[in-house]
DNA sequence: GGGCAGGTGTAAT
DNA sequence: ATTACACCTGCC
């Protein structure tokens, strides 16, 4: 048997476990056919399904799997609900439009430490290649848990591990920024536990004190992992999004990103983030006049700037909320 | 096959 | 503070 999640409506299954906050999760065939989702969240291997709107988690079916899950999920009683969140977004009229791509998306309450280096191992890198170099780390170094799945490495393991082992895990020139954050953590020189605590600025700043966290991962982290719900990650997608929907195509620093971000979302920026981001993914091609900046070569032409009346109907962006 | 991929570190303005 | 460049490696 399976059992229904109370307030798992509102969720979009899919489009959570595709919007880039977790590496770890499969789609498989069901019995009758449909997809089921297969992830490995602490020691428990679950499996989900949505038909329509309604949620089951088909395992495991025990009263304690249930909860974790439902906290994991972020559709627990005491979370909030994700339609409030969304109603919120909605007052921003741009948001208001991609929500009707993207809507149902939750942020999950994710292990910081696998959040961490996650992120690391993101960066300048491709998502099948993010999830291959994390499923081997997990079968080389994880807790095997049964049906061929493995938890996520604990820091401990990590630290310890050979260069030799991480190379095979295609970690490339991240192994030692890995490594170097594992011993941070099983050292207990740093304890990310803490940064849920603190400050989002003060939590920012040392996570950028680990090698090879700069401030994209040190944001995935804040917000991914450690449930800073105002940090906006800004990677190549999202500065696509917000220089296209808001100011019209003109390049901005991630430092203005973020400010920007920051004055109109506030608490809510992580959710509008990962709208955002998904909205750009599937509906905001990569453009020749856009992010690379690299200098126009001579016989270029002029290059054609297009006009960019906005790919949302030319809504025009009142940067500072009234 | 060469460039690119959910960036970051480093060196040089 | 800002800019340029290299970088493991699999994939398109």
């Amino acid at each position: 048997m399976a059992a229904l999640l109370p307030g798992g409506d509102a969720l979009d299954l899919a489009r959570t476990l595709q919007s880039g906050q977790t590496f770890r999760w499969r789609w498989e065939r069901g019995p009758g056919g449909g997809p089921v989702a297969v992830g490995v969240v602490g020691r428990d291997v679950f499996r989900l399904s949505q038909d329509g709107r309604e949620l089951w988690l088909i395992a495991p079916d025990t009263p304690g799997g249930r909860a974790r899950l439902t906290e994991y999920l972020g559709v627990s009683p005491a979370a909030r609900r994700i339609p409030s969140i969304e109603t919120a977004l909605a007052a921003d009229p741009v948001v208001a439009r991609v929500l009707a791509r993207t809507r149902g998306i939750g942020i999950l309450a994710q292990d910081p430490w696998e959040v961490l280096v996650s992120f690391i191992v993101s960066a300048n890198n491709n998502i099948p290649k993010i999830c291959t170099s994390i499923d081997r780390l997990c079968r080389a170094l994880g807790a095997p848990l049964g049906e061929g799945a493995f938890a996520f490495p604990t820091p401990d393991r990590l630290a310890a591990a050979r260069s030799r082992m991480l190379a095979a895990c295609l970690l490339g020139y991240r192994a030692p920024y890995v490594r170097a954050a594992a011993r941070l953590i099983a050292d207990g020189r740093l304890e990310l536990a803490r940064l849920a605590r603190m400050p989002l600025d003060t939590a920012r700043e040392r996570l950028l004190e680990i090698p090879g966290v700069g401030e994209k991962v040190a944001d995935c982290t804040l917000l991914f992992g450690l449930r800073h719900t105002s940090a906006f990650p800004v990677d190549v997608w999202v500065r696509r999004a917000v220089e296209r929907l808001y100011f019209r195509g003109q390049p901005r620093t991630a430092r203005q990103i973020q400010e920007f971000a920051r004055e109109r979302f506030g608490p809510l920026a992580g959710y509008a983030q990962q709208h955002l981001f998904c909205y750009a993914r599937a509906h905001l091609r990569p453009r020749a006049d856009d992010a690379p900046r690299r200098p126009p070569m001579r016989g270029d032409g002029g290059g054609a700037r297009r006009p960019d009346r906005g790919e949302l109907g030319g809504y025009r962006a009142i940067v500072a909320n009234a």
